[in-house]
DNA sequence: AAGGAGATAGTCGCATTGCAACTAGTGCCT
DNA sequence: AGGCACTAGTTGCAATGCGACTATCTCCTT
């Protein structure tokens, strides 16, 4: 019964904060915002988040604490994490972190059909990404200059990978780049 | 009619081969694995592209050229781009390069709740990645190196771009590592 | 005190994707 | 003739992405 469940980014998540402490499913959301988990995690659509709490009750891996009935609010309900849900979450870190997925982002393979554009418009929209590129390295470089000092370094370890990688699209675009316009990477086009 | 369409690899992909020549489903298939497309585009699982395609149709953005009925096959469409297709593959192709979109695959999100695990083990955890990482990253050069010569370079830019990141991602995890193993980053673990 | 903006809290529906199973024919090997 | 692998396509379900919609509450303005 508990084989059958898939993992998912916001399923390890939901089983990560309620390790931490049970809580409601909004008060979930509140605290991956306010941890800046909102950058790995997909929590803006909160139909999601909602849908995956009711597949991990029906599972058994998260379970009723007590529901509380505030008049002013509408019903919460306090889930916390089962024994079987501490194990499963164990089974999905260990899964996720040691077998990189293969994942089909836009990108390469928006890249991988380069060559039906002229090179001129080529370097003119990777040019545009590189920008782009660079305002998110600037954000994550704020991200981990804010956070220091209190807190362990493993606590935001996922913003210096983030970095990390970001980092070198940017330097290998910038490069692509410089080719392009050094005209040492061309290609004939077919039609305009 | 066009516009309510949305963009994904396997869509444009699609699109771009039949830009080059009209064929029919299988034949797709076919020339994504031939090209080595298949590293940045799922087409593993023959339903999609059966869907994607009859959704282009829809849509108009592709039409039957022919159907050839081969006694021994099953029937065969051709389909082939239609202006409309023409227009949109571009601006989809515009929009994936220039603009990066905010995916959520799954290695960060689960690298930011590793504090959940003792650092012994997530320094085994992470040093298992590192090493398939390295085999991707073989298979990668051995890709490029297989090629060259005959085809321009832009036929596998998007090899050299996920050599690129690869790479970055495998130097940032034997960093990692390094600073587990010296004890430069560690943690206290709540249970066991 | 009325009105509106914005945050809080949750739901619904649809299009798309991922994944696995299933059919059916064809060529090859033994 | 039987078994196996490859070709070619279909079906169904679970999960995800995305947008729209409902309500309430709080704070600020006028």
């Amino acid at each position: 019964m508990s084989a059958s469940l898939r993992s998912s980014p916001l399923a390890l998540t939901v089983l990560a904060l309620l390790h931490h402490e049970p809580m409601h499913p909004y008060a979930v959301q509140r605290l991956i915002k306010q941890w800046g988990k909102d950058q790995v995690v997909n929590v803006s659509q909160r139909a999601g988040l909602y849908r995956t709490i009711e597949r991990l009750h029906a599972e058994g891996l998260i379970a009723v604490r007590e529901t509380t009935r505030d008049p002013a609010y509408p019903e919460r309900t306090v889930y916390e994490l089962t024994e079987a849900g501490r194990r499963v979450a164990r089974e999905w870190l260990d899964q996720m972190l040691a077998v990189p997925k293969q994942e089909f982002p836009q990108f390469p393979a928006a890249l991988s059909h380069l060559m039906m554009i002229p090179p001129a418009d080529a370097l003119r929209l990777l040019e545009r990404r590189a920008e782009r590129l660079a305002e998110t390295k600037a954000g994550l470089e704020a991200a981990l200059a804010a956070q220091t000092d209190d807190l362990p370094r493993v606590t935001a370890i996922e913003s210096e990978y983030l970095l990390a990688v970001t980092d070198a699209e940017e330097r290998w675009l910038r490069s692509i780049v410089d080719d392009l316009r050094a005209g040492r990477l061309t290609w004939p086009t077919a039609d305009s």
